[in-house]
DNA sequence: CCACAATGATACGGACCCGAAACGTTCACG
DNA sequence: CGTGAACGTTTCGGGTCCGTATCATTGTGG
């Protein structure tokens, strides 16, 4: 069963999930990172920067910084791969799926609110 | 009828949704910029500078600076209004009107491909 | 070995956004 | 009038992100 949408409600709930995001003041995430984290949340690993960088169709360092950004806020980890030292494995965290897990609980709740 | 989504569904939609805004390389919206248009679009108007800084609980200079860029991209127009000239309406245009209804699109069709 | 490729990180200059404060214009009201 | 408030804008210093180019490290193949 696949998840049909009608226009109004597409619109509608990116819009309260938004904002919502904007409101609650917290140290909110570019849609590029917001898109690697949950590509890495919800992708199969592993992961690798250059990986990720060919999926999301940006430079690699795009993606370096991101994981700099997001690393800091302990969202997610990495670590050198020692079968082949060149690359890095994204590692997920505790806090990374944390954080995702109160987002989808933001997505629902706004979900179930919506007009018809 | 209210929307219910499973926890995968939300995450799986705003991971699909974001990738694909990533991807598209177009000029990307901040998620405030996202917020303050889909609510000049979607809640019944008049909006004011005041206004939208209230709702989305930032200062005024953020709304300020965002007309500015959405307006430069044709997203948005601003009118003084004539009763009390202190005030700015914000109007929407064709182009924003465009714009969003391709938004919705690209939601409507990434629901529609999630998996059960 | 050694030149070369691949991977991720870094340097640099430019652009954008931020919060706080100050500003110009316009209105309200005594 | 004129004083103060309301509204939107601008300025300022600081921070983050960007794209391009370059770097250090590691692997590959002659």
């Amino acid at each position: 069963m696949s998840l049909e949408l009608t226009p109004s409600q597409a619109l509608g709930l990116w819009h309260t999930v938004s904002l919502s995001q904007v409101r609650s003041e917290a140290h909110d995430l570019t849609l590029r990172q917001m898109a690697i984290l949950l590509q890495i949340y919800l992708v199969p690993p592993p992961h690798t920067v250059r990986g990720l960088a060919a999926t999301l169709n940006v430079t690699k360092p795009v993606i370096t910084r991101a994981l700099d950004t997001m690393g800091a806020m302990g969202l997610v980890d990495r670590v050198r791969d020692d079968r082949d030292r060149r690359n890095v494995i994204i590692k997920r965290t505790v806090a990374g799926a944390l954080y995702l897990e109160k987002l989808g609980d933001v997505v629902i709740a706004e979900a179930r609110q919506l007009p018809y």
